[in-house]
DNA sequence: TTGTGGTTTCAGATAGTTCTGAAAGAACGA
DNA sequence: TCGTTCTTTCAGAACTATCTGAAACCACAA
């Protein structure tokens, strides 16, 4: 099976795929599933395991495990087509929805347990008395207060339409 | 020589550091740079190196490492005392400017050779004919604008006094 | 049932990252 | 110059995260 050279647009692709999973592992992201996830956003159609296998270069097992953590983060979706028995997948293509998506799990998974060490960091120094320690509350305090605001800041903005949070951002900028 | 026992805001600072260097880990930042971080940032006195090694279980290189990447980075500062040879350390303590720092550096390191990948991907397909290669190309398109725009809000409220970026954050909630 | 096509699991292998510790280097005072 | 104190470097060790591949599993049709 002779394979076609590719076109322009499938070379960028490559490019696309390779940046973001690089970028995915700067911040936490399995690379692989950064990977995945950039190769479906800019699929034209829905792919299953097989092609992702093939087109990452990746084992069976490894596909379907970040396949269903993607699921998991709520950034790509299960399509069934009638007919086929396998499972085809495609991701979220609007940007806007996609940054709400991985804000609200990053939030969920890492800040809100942070918040909780930071409370507990708190309170349980609430009533020390020497100087040191009253330094350190009052610094447990300011970033508790610091991350509470900013997740109230987060999710108003993640709670408006793309439309909405362009037009606010742009009266800030202007 | 007999260690006396921890106070309350001892163990506190602990459990923080603790958690500080997790939640690094999961924000793509090495542990231990991590928690020299957190240690510095409640530290009442700036600390020297042998302080931290000891109160962190770690190596004198991996100390050293960590600490010149946190100057590289800008969170911590070297302190000279007068008659003292030896190097201190003292972070920044103000969370606002913390942030800021934190906001530029990653933007120096990361989004900015994203976005140029970006640019490039677009310019790439931008005469792309082919329906997939049009689609892509919008898509590169896009994300562009959406990365470019997020640069500029992010620049915006960076350069704001804390007190400014509050005031402006309180219009949004209200 | 049994066979087929597809998905999931997970023990062990691999790769990538971080850490150690010892040696070399630098700065300074005596 | 030499000795002392402190800092830097880096090869190899240790650790962690990730990946592989094969076996088990599941759903369905014949």
């Amino acid at each position: 099976m002779p394979t076609n050279p590719p076109s322009e647009w499938e070379a960028a692709r490559d490019d696309f795929v390779a940046q973001w999973g690089a970028l995915g592992s700067h911040w936490g992201i399995n690379r692989t599933m950064a990977q995945i996830h950039a190769l479906l956003m800019t699929a034209p159609e829905p792919m299953y395991t097989d092609e992702i296998m093939e087109k990452l270069q990746i084992s069976r097992g490894n596909a379907n495990t970040n396949l269903r953590e993607l699921v998991g983060w709520g950034l790509i979706q299960i399509i069934h087509r009638k007919g086929e028995r396998k499972e085809f997948f495609q991701a979220e293509k609007d940007v806007w929805k996609m940054v709400v998506t991985i804000a609200r799990e990053r939030k969920r998974r890492e800040i809100m347990p942070a918040l909780e060490v930071l409370k507990s960091c708190a309170e349980r120094t609430k009533t020390e008395s020497s100087a040191p320690g009253r330094e350190f509350y009052h610094q447990m305090k300011e970033l508790q207060e610091f991350v509470e605001f900013g997740i109230k800041v987060s999710d108003t903005i993640s709670s408006m339409k793309h439309a909405s949070a362009l037009q606010w951002a742009m009266k800030l900028l202007g």
